[in-house]
DNA sequence: TTGAAAGCGCTAACAA
DNA sequence: TTGTTAGCGCTTTCAA
């Protein structure tokens, strides 16, 4: 079994105090060169690592960042997560991921587990904590990055992708295409008015002297399978509908699927359009127009905030816009006239 | 800003030492009832959490595992996160995950990072550290638990996937469809030797009085893209190929997408089939054949034998093995006799 | 340039 | 049933 060489260890062989250790791997204070020579030497050969934990309790830095996402199953947070883990140990930092299945039970008390464990920051992809509960948790805790959710607190850092003008791009294009009955496959998880997508979507379609008609809103789990009920259901009852604008990726390539099985052609005799660019889409058939976000570049400019943070207590917190971009593909095309 | 509360406030406020108030909160040694519900009470209100990590430094147990993927991107991966996650959290367990992006000089740093952060336990999912490092660190790390690579350490509890059985039965499977020049696209990142999927095809073929041909077999990243190039330049080299055994569904799925681009039809020109089952290809068009693996149940399964490890430290290591299965979904067909 | 003492927040062992 | 004393492995004083 192993036996963890401590600091203790190092000292005794290097016949010094264990400070002088400490100041050896630490690259502080003042050390004699050669003595610091030695004791790295020593750190080597017996394969000391100082213990994190040991570490944390004297100068309560953990060097983790805990990371809330609502779904790691759905590819936009596996692609954001790699975003913050690769700058994380970039920094020497890691990062504590986990899931809160989209339950607002569980958030609050995974955050709290969070900082049982000590982590430094946080940074949180989800929208269930209702935001009262948020600002008690605010409150108490500070260096906090909040990825695409409005909300206000000294504490909290923003960071949002403009949904809105995403959506309304998206609608603008298929308008631009001819189609005039345009409906859409929403997240239902989230409280209705919050969801900037549907705005986007909405204003949009009055933009351009549209008629805004809730029924044609589906509202349906932001995943595959939601998609594949919402388009199945929705094309049902509205069998008018030429175009789709969806929620995410996952909902657009469950839509197109269930338009293969009711036999509606994709683009042929519907266009579909999802948001977030997953890497899958691409790769689809037919592969999928979407709204692209760069989650990598989120996960990375999120932990870049969140670590400056850190280090600077008193930094004031800003909200931070990420833009978005249409990328056609297959899945759309010009209404068909007939 | 926040001040923690520790156990000497709550002790203080109690007017009890913080003896007592640890056996309050960890239900251990004897304590009156009485002053229990009093300290309990003043818990709540005061919103005392231990800190884990000064509890950590104590009993060197920091309730936190590794778990250490390959790639975070491939959704075979987070299905199975989930498995562990869950289960790690119903067990009062946090778990750091870690993506080594598949380069073997990462593993071993990310390794020893996370027993410097103290992880009670580690669960492996790559093949790039060689077997001589990965002995060197299992030596001095006790709990571990390796998933789908062959390796024995008297310290390395193995769990492996019926790699072997699934490639025969696609094999079988296509074979029973009257194909008879099957290729295969494996992953360009596993020592060619130790591709146990590569075996299965192989022993298949030479079971039905099939040739082997390594030209059949065309290496690639085992991901969308390697998919779709390794497709691309296989059946332009073998044109006669019918149908292709894929090393997982994220190279299925590219292949697939490659077969549209130079004109060939799945299933009707080419049968095509994955292995992993990932939620994805079910919604795909064509819908993917697949090798089916219980992910969720995977990192359960890890989980709690890693458990298991840690609670007792002497109960030997075993090998567990997890059974595949084979879905019929569209992208296979008879071979269509012309 | 180095070492000794104290303490981070908690638990284990023993004593009362 | 409760409190006291140590100590986990390190860093932070402060003194030498």
């Amino acid at each position: 079994m192993k036996q963890r060489v401590t600091i203790d260890d190092v000292a005794k062989a290097a016949g010094v105090s264990k400070q002088t250790v400490s100041r050896a791997i630490n690259d502080k204070g003042e050390i004699h060169p050669a003595t610091k020579a030695r004791i790295l030497e020593l750190v080597n050969t017996m394969g000391y690592r100082p213990s994190r934990l040991a570490q944390a309790l004297n100068t309560q830095r953990t060097f983790m960042v805990g990371l809330v996402l609502q779904d790691i199953t759905n590819p936009f947070f596996p692609e954001m997560a790699r975003g913050v883990q690769d700058t994380a140990l970039a920094h020497d930092y890691s990062a504590l991921i986990v899931n809160t299945d989209e339950k607002a039970e569980l958030e609050l008390g995974l955050l709290n587990m969070l900082v049982a464990q000590g982590v430094d920051g946080l940074i949180t992809f989800t929208h269930h904590a209702a935001d009262e509960e948020l600002t008690k948790f605010a409150d108490t805790f500070r260096p906090m990055v909040l990825i695409n959710r409005l909300y206000e607190h000294p504490n909290v850092n923003l960071l949002l992708i403009d949904n809105k003008k995403g959506a309304e791009s998206a609608v603008d294009y298929l308008f631009s295409l001819g189609h005039r009955q345009i409906g859409m496959l929403s997240n239902a998880q989230i409280f209705p008015g919050q969801v900037r997508r549907v705005q986007g979507y909405k204003s949009a379609l009055a933009k351009h002297g549209l008629p805004v008609r809730e029924e044609y809103i589906e509202k349906e789990s932001a995943n595959l399978a939601g998609g594949y009920r919402a388009a199945t259901s929705l094309l049902g009852q509205q069998p008018e509908l030429t175009a789709l604008f969806c929620y995410n990726d996952l909902m657009a390539l469950g839509a197109i699927r269930a338009c293969r099985d009711i036999g509606r052609r994709v683009p042929e005799d519907i266009s579909i359009i999802g948001f977030d660019d997953i890497q899958l889409a691409t790769m689809n058939s037919p592969a999928l127009t979407s709204i692209s976000v760069d989650k990598y570049e989120l996960g990375r400019l999120a932990f870049k905030r969140l670590l400056a943070l850190i280090e600077d207590p008193h930094r004031p917190v800003e909200t931070i816009h990420m833009g978005v971009e249409l990328v056609i593909r297959e899945s759309t095309a010009p209404l068909n006239q007939t």
